[in-house]
DNA sequence: TGTACATCAGTGAACGCGCGTTCACTGATGTAC
DNA sequence: TGTACATCAGTGAACGCGCGTTCACTGATGTAC
């Protein structure tokens, strides 16, 4: 029996590792935040409370373990909304409500990845890496702006437009808006098209 | 000795509940969301444990005080901030620019009025008051809209506003953002200028 | 004004719980000769 | 190929902790007569 990488509860050691984090991730999605013990991830797991020491020097670490595993997810599902899209103004709003998507669909991991509290890697969200969320949102901003955009146009932009997304994903749940989202046609219509109201009315010169 | 109201830590009985709620809001300043369990609300309240239950069904429901005090709080600051400005794109802003400054300034009250993880009263932020901050943010975009604007479209540019702010506030820490407020000249004029950029680029047709 | 009594707002001890983490251990795996 | 041994990745029991909540209680306050 030829067991290797196909093998997804490896027997005696194995990608422990891996499938602690996965285990979380399964965890947080069917009961949430607050079920996110260590012990809780290593039960799901199939381990002892112990065994996720081998690989984590505490909670903390699977967590922001986690959330890595969480913003790489994040960034293919983005990567993927705007393959094929033929100009910059549809992939920006395409990455838009791709970042909400994605936020609406793992709320609970979503909200790990974002959590205030937890004490993070804050690099995890912005590593250096093409296929980030952050570097994905950024790059379908600047090539946006018009060509003799001042640079710090460009970037107070970016940062609007990553925080209007931010914003909409975590109000995005409320009931408040069922009857617009109704009237809209969905949610990724009516997510496409608060993001294209931004700043409508602004009217403010720089 | 007349006490009355003037007391600040009432004898026997008293304002136990309000004592209680600004007891949070202290320990909530000083040490944190994770440390904000009822023991530690009544220890800095100089109740016994038991005592908030005389109060509150649960801990959940004295947390539902606090974040409604918190609305309060924060929809007077943005009153006060936009008392005297003439035009209403100047109100915007402001109204943005308080928002999130009041965000910034009792950061871990706020991470508790939108906690998505708490079971909140959704009402909380939008009772029908008009000094709740929902119903501020919202006024201030529907005097930006021109007269012949289109129902939906105010909405959708009410959405998209209270989202940019909401998500500039979870933003606003950000270490990456330093050298942006820095050049600036603050991170009042920070944020005044992300607002002010808000769909810079969109581009889109409706 | 004084007394009797119900009500109210506290106390402090106790409950059971799940948590993060440590520890000595065990048994399988990999390596050197 | 076989043996000896170090290493590695697990186990399970135990630790101390702070938590939310309940309980019987106590003593001050308010009310009726």
């Amino acid at each position: 029996m030829t067991a290797d990488a196909a093998d997804p509860k490896p027997y005696h050691h194995g990608d422990l590792s891996r499938a602690l984090v996965e285990a979380a991730e399964r965890l947080l999605e069917r009961e949430g935040a607050s079920a996110l013990s260590l012990r809780a991830v290593a039960r799901e797991a199939g381990v002892s409370a112990a065994a996720p020491y081998h690989h984590f020097k505490d909670k903390n670490e699977l967590l922001n373990a986690v959330a890595r595993l969480g913003f790489e997810q994040m960034g293919q599902a983005m990567k993927k909304a705007i393959e094929g899209l033929a100009t910059p103004s549809e992939r920006m709003n395409a990455v838009g409500v791709a970042y909400v998507c994605f936020a609406r669909e793992n709320k609970a991991l979503y909200n790990l990845m974002y959590d205030p509290g937890r004490d993070r890697d804050f690099r995890a969200d912005a590593p250096q890496s093409p296929d980030s969320p952050l570097a994905i949102v950024m790059a379908a901003i600047r090539e946006n702006a018009p060509p003799d955009a001042a640079l710090i146009d460009i970037q107070l932009s970016q940062i609007a437009g990553w925080c209007a997304a931010h914003g909409l994903a975590q109000m995005a749940g409320n009931k408040d808006f069922d009857p617009l989202k109704a009237a809209l046609g969905g949610e990724k219509a009516f997510f496409s098209q608060v993001l294209s109201h931004l700043g409508m009315y602004r009217g403010l010169k720089l």
